[in-house]
DNA sequence: CTAAAAGCCTTAAACGTTTAAGTCAATCGA
DNA sequence: TCGATTGACTTAAACGTTTAAGGCTTTTAG
């Protein structure tokens, strides 16, 4: 009874048999293998069209072992940095001839384990995977399929990701070039890779040149602990450096509740460049990620390796740049 | 030699052969089907576990015809409108049990179509569409598949919306109510249906109450032609409605560059509740759309419907509801 | 005690493709 | 003229499942 009132569609079959050909030769003659005459070549494909014939991809799939899709597992999409991601991944998987499957872990690792393991079912021929926490969850799925994981080098993975370092550390030549001298940070959670590295980048580079009178943590949220409000009634630095945008734009908006003036009382700068950045007001100050070619280098990588590219596991790393708007102004 | 260094997957039949039975008792203990004595199926279960047995969905689809996936198309995942309605619509099908393909069309009509004919050709059983334009463009998958269309009631269709007329009255209710007499409008563009009844449930509620002093036509975006800016330096308005929050975003800069202050000099309103509005400074008045909601309605019905559930095309409707943080203030 | 029913398992066909191998006729080269 | 090659097409098996039909063996009912 399901489905009984949409149209089954026609199968190959059909068109072999209304063209008074084996089903063989119709198949060539679609992908183009083969030799057919030109004339059985035009009879099939007027038919094909005649009958409205779509190829269907899961018996093709049975025959070949290729389904031509894979899987993007990432933690939320609610954060402004991942649909960016999936956008370019998606299109670049889609321009590769693949489809993907989407599933949003919502943070959740044992989730993240149970979509590898539907999507491993569903025969998907590799994974972007962005993994929600430090844990490498998917060890079991990576002898199956090859697995791409984004924003985070994991041993045994390939990996594709921004180099926080460095970015860390352009943000801080820019920050000493305008003269400052005395900065606050409130850093991302330490106990993440990238958190650690972004401020290991930022903090390498001013040693010696200026002061960090505080730093503090918090998470990568615009919600900020008591603690942090707290040191920003600190008047002695002229700038204060946030782990990410998120950060700042909630650093932007304490400052403002207690009336001080950014940039004229206290510059801030933030880090990735998510869309709301541009639009904050002031406009953040901050170091771009380059979403996009994450993800499309995510999914170029994963296709290549399905094509059976060996070697040994990447690591790359994606240069990012300083993106100076109204948040920092000079000291 | 593709996929060359990674393990092909155990079957069925290899379970049946080292278990020693046949390939259908195996079928039907992994299925809970048919009748088993209880030691066959142990040990059936014990083998399929010890070769780590993952059951080969595209397989099973050749012979069930179910393939347990939709399709998911929207215009652009940047759009931050989308990420919920992706993630809730996700979220939802896996709940049903259903995997779901993404594409992003990139407000492209032809793209959209060529999604939905790939995702046809890959057997999805059903697919949610956000469409990119007013142009029915996937009248000819119809037929072929029950399609679900959200955020725009579609004639033959299924669709799921939000109540943009009563959410602009219920607008309109609270300016009126904060002592606002005067107002402006930025509309959305008025071709688009959504821009348009949001506007006329919010005029037809002022009408009679309160002046509309000006209106102009603006792009869902937070760039503002001209023209809107000209506007801005209208002092005769106490309050400015926008026809989506991107719009109120954009006007509370273009003021904050003006130098006028919001709400003190001029109250300003959206319309959606995306993410942003809540941490822009001053934090936005507007209407929440129920993306979550959307999206969960929209996987549960399309299931409904490949679950066979028959009855004429519904046109679904959603309430939203009045979100009051700064960005108003009594007049 | 026997016929019918129930329980447990197998056989084999089917789903819509692809593709290796084979057939047959026409063309070629010497 | 004849064997070999080429060209055009077909046959049939295979991919990993599901499931209707059937065949034993054991239990049940009368």
């Amino acid at each position: 009874m399901a489905k009984s009132t949409y149209r089954s569609r026609p199968t190959l079959r059909d068109i072999a048999h209304i063209a008074g050909v084996s089903a063989a030769t119709v198949s060539y003659v679609l992908n183009g293998k083969g030799s057919v005459s030109a004339e059985v070549q035009k009879l099939v494909r007027k038919t094909a069209k005649d009958i409205g014939y779509r190829a269907n991809y899961v018996a093709k799939a049975t025959r070949t072992g290729q389904t031509l899709s894979i899987g993007l597992i990432l933690p939320d999409l609610k954060n402004p940095f991942f649909p960016q991601l999936a956008q370019a991944v998606q299109s670049a998987a889609r321009a590769a001839g693949y489809a993907v499957f989407l599933m949003d872990s919502q943070g959740d690792i044992e989730v993240e384990r149970e979509g590898a393991e539907d999507f491993i079912s569903r025969g998907v021929e590799g994974i972007v995977w962005c993994p929600a926490t430090e844990h490498d969850s998917l060890s079991e799925y990576h002898a199956d399929v090859p697995i791409v994981v984004v924003d985070r080098p994991l041993p045994n993975y390939d990996a594709i990701s921004s180099d926080y370092y460095s970015g860390g550390g352009l943000l801080a030549d820019y920050v000493l070039a305008q003269g400052h001298r005395h900065i606050g940070m409130i850093v991302g959670p330490q106990s993440l890779s990238s958190a650690k590295q972004r401020r290991d980048g930022f903090v390498d580079r001013i040693k010696g040149c200026a002061e960090i009178d505080w730093e503090v943590e918090n998470d990568f949220s615009i919600e900020l602990s008591d603690e942090v409000r707290r040191q920003l009634n600190d008047f002695d630095v002229s700038v204060i450096g946030c782990g990410n945008d998120f950060i700042a734009i909630g650093v932007i908006r304490a400052l403002h509740e207690l009336g001080r003036r950014v940039p004229k009382d206290v510059s801030v700068v933030g880090f990735d460049d998510i869309p709301w950045a541009a639009f904050s007001i002031p406009a953040l100050t901050t170091i771009r990620q380059p979403f996009t070619k994450l993800g499309n280098e995510a999914a170029t990588l994963l296709v290549r390796r399905i094509l059976g590219e060996g070697g040994p596991h990447v690591n790359m790393t994606l240069g990012m740049r300083l993106v100076t708007r109204g948040s920092l102004s000079r000291h």
